[in-house]
DNA sequence: TTGACTGCAAATTGTTTGCATCTCT
DNA sequence: AGAGATGCAAACAATTTGCAGTCAA
């Protein structure tokens, strides 16, 4: 399955989930940017394509996104969450810009060499690790020179 | 300086602060807890020891207390932001107990490999990261398994 | 046709602010 | 005394829910 805009569309349909206009526009949408999107900035974005979706429906599409783990959250230790498309699929991580909020996404974390020390030394069971990089893009440096 | 109560009602009035009961209360909690709190959960316990302090009190001091460094964030994904004592005061990143809240410090987050390499591939200039880890502590395997 | 989806309005939850009063220093 | 701190109530902001009408399958 791919996380084109019909590989999305066309797994929603598969999980019996329906194909409304709104859902069409947010996946748009979402699959248009690179950055991640606050609820409100998503509606904004698809307001201006077509006036009639509501912000309630943003987040309880957003639900369903991310239920079926088309989208992932980012931290950013922001006010507000924000989503971005989950690309690529596997566990990856994120490097974002605090500019422009581009983000990059890599999956090449090895923390095996500290998870086994920290097992080692703690006692936990460790069953998650949330890792983000933060700053400027290349584009947005070149911006802050000019 | 001393993450004690003592270190940091001290600090505080060396930094102009003043120091009313209702920073003492929320400095005692603090720092005679090993989770993370919430502000509601940590109205909760101050409540707990004298019932004169108001929930605005204590998100104005968790302000001046994370201002000054003394307390962090936790992220955990988390609908609320809850707060810990700052132990140790260097750069750090935590291991999290989902199940009780336990949050244990580690220091050495050899990310410069990885984030040498993020920088060499992408062309970020990279500000922060952001490291947890999340899952069971000891106690709470044990309490599981009971 | 029909259950899922939607918009609207209203309720919740988390956080911040204005202001009069009080209290550390 | 006086700046800073507090509580209260109210404002805000983000998110969720109830409900009746609508639409994709």
């Amino acid at each position: 399955m791919t996380l084109t805009e019909k590989g999305i569309t066309h797994a929603l349909r598969e999980k019996g989930y329906k194909l409304t206009p709104a859902r069409r526009l947010l996946i748009e949408v979402i699959v248009g940017s690179n950055a991640h999107l606050t609820p409100a900035e998503l509606f904004e974005k698809v307001r201006n394509k077509s006036s009639g979706v509501s912000l309630v429906t943003i987040y309880r599409t957003l639900e369903v996104l991310s239920r079926l783990g088309f989208i992932c959250e980012v931290y950013a230790g922001e006010q507000s969450r924000s989503y971005l498309l989950r690309r690529p699929l596997e566990h990856h991580h994120h490097l974002i810009c605090s500019e422009c909020g581009t983000v990059l996404a890599f999956t090449d974390c090895d923390l095996s060499t500290l998870e086994e020390k920290l097992i080692r030394k703690t006692g936990f069971r460790i069953d998650r690790h949330l890792l983000e990089f933060s700053g400027k893009c290349r584009t947005c440096q070149k911006k802050t020179l000019a």
